[in-house]
DNA sequence: CTGTTTACGAACTAGATAGTTAATTAACGT
DNA sequence: ACGTTAATTAACTATCTAGTTCGTAAACAG
């Protein structure tokens, strides 16, 4: 019998000090930006040491490099797995819009991180090589959709995937990103349980409005 | 004759010193976010030093909040002026997103402050009763436009005004606020030239499908 | 012209913070 | 069993940073 406890529990376990790390890093990040984030707190908050990050990460910011490359990762395997082709392009692109919202609504950290990469004009997604060549899978996906809806009559205007994907993005994004000021300022949490029904059917209404044509003939 | 320059150019001028240090603090925290803005930088940039700063603002987190303040203010002062009642009801809301689209076009910095502020979970928001008391006009342009909307028969929704405010403003921020992951991601700029006048197009018709109902019936 | 107030600048400080040094020990192949 | 390497710890440091101390002089009222 040797001193090794039954289910890989080793004292050291590179995997796992470093997905520790990584894990209440996203946190701090997240919760206190990339400047108000601390080395020192982030290993206190691990049962590890701040030797370690460096040991594995060699500096703070290839830490949040690191955190923000898993995040989008996280985000683009889901993406990978989305079927909404075999449905109608209107309930297609509703459903894609949807689960946009589902995800948004689901993973508030990604989010913080994305708004605090762009504070810092995406100087830090730029440095990995990661993220900046692979692309997403989600534009292939509206294109078709927008192709065949199109194909089909459905959709009137000749819209952008890109576009599309944008205004899915910003209405999921913002509610989330911004419900702090929005909260404060107009006495409303939209993230809170009883708007989150209402503001999902308003996404897949504004996507479907828009591409039907219905804001289009100005009279 | 006495030392005293022509036009009010005093050599010590309490007013201007506190103004040019709030430009260059909105700069700065714009630039940087909260934690990451140095004080003995933005002091570098006025023509007065960090001591001053202390004088007229006591600290880091008063003198940013005073910057929030400010730029809050400017927003409220152009909603202010905004007269679109006078239009039919979807040119009403059509022009009112398009004005919105070109404000946050417009106002670089204060969309990031808006992003920092919401990454500090709105601590400074709170703490701030001239931000928290004083509610914002556009609440109410919106109701109005949408109950006479309503009552003539454009708009099918029993759509909601601070909904509908949240949805313009969530296109209009996003297309600034993610400009630079989304650049990184996507390679389009979403804020160049070329895409302006199409994006701001699409708020309009956005909105004015989605409150026509044209996403609505689920077939 | 003079005393008081308001505005200002230079230099300083205590504590925090990213990053390091150097010694230690667990794991693993042979 | 044993030497090598990978993983880990504790303590240290140089620098930076928000906030302060103290002294000075312009502006202004009388």
């Amino acid at each position: 019998m040797t001193s090794q406890p039954a289910t890989g529990e080793r004292r050291r376990d590179a995997d796992r000090t470093k997905a520790e790390i990584l894990e209440v890093a996203q946190r701090e990040f997240a919760q206190h930006g990339y400047a108000g984030a601390r080395v020192d707190e982030i290993a206190a908050l691990t049962r590890t040491t701040k030797r370690m990050i460096y040991y594995y990460f060699g500096s703070k910011e290839r830490l949040y490099i690191t955190v923000l490359e898993k995040a989008y990762a996280e985000v683009r395997e889901v993406e990978r797995t989305v079927d909404v082709e075999h449905l109608a392009p209107i309930e297609a692109i509703r459903t894609l819009a949807e689960l946009t919202f589902d995800h948004h609504d689901a993973h508030r950290d990604f989010i913080k991180l994305v708004s605090i990469e762009n504070i810092h004009q995406g100087e830090h997604i730029r440095k990995s090589e990661a993220l900046v060549n692979l692309g997403t899978p989600v534009l292939g996906i509206i294109e078709r959709i927008l192709d065949a809806g199109t194909a089909r009559g459905d959709f009137v205007t000749g819209a952008d995937a890109t576009d599309v994907h944008m205004m899915i993005s910003a209405f999921c994004f913002f509610r989330v990103a911004n419900q702090h000021t929005f909260g404060a300022l107009f006495g409303r949490d939209m993230t809170a349980p009883e708007h989150r029904a209402r503001q999902r059917r308003m996404v897949g209404e504004m996507i479907v409005g828009y591409l039907r044509g219905g804001g289009g003939d100005r009279a």
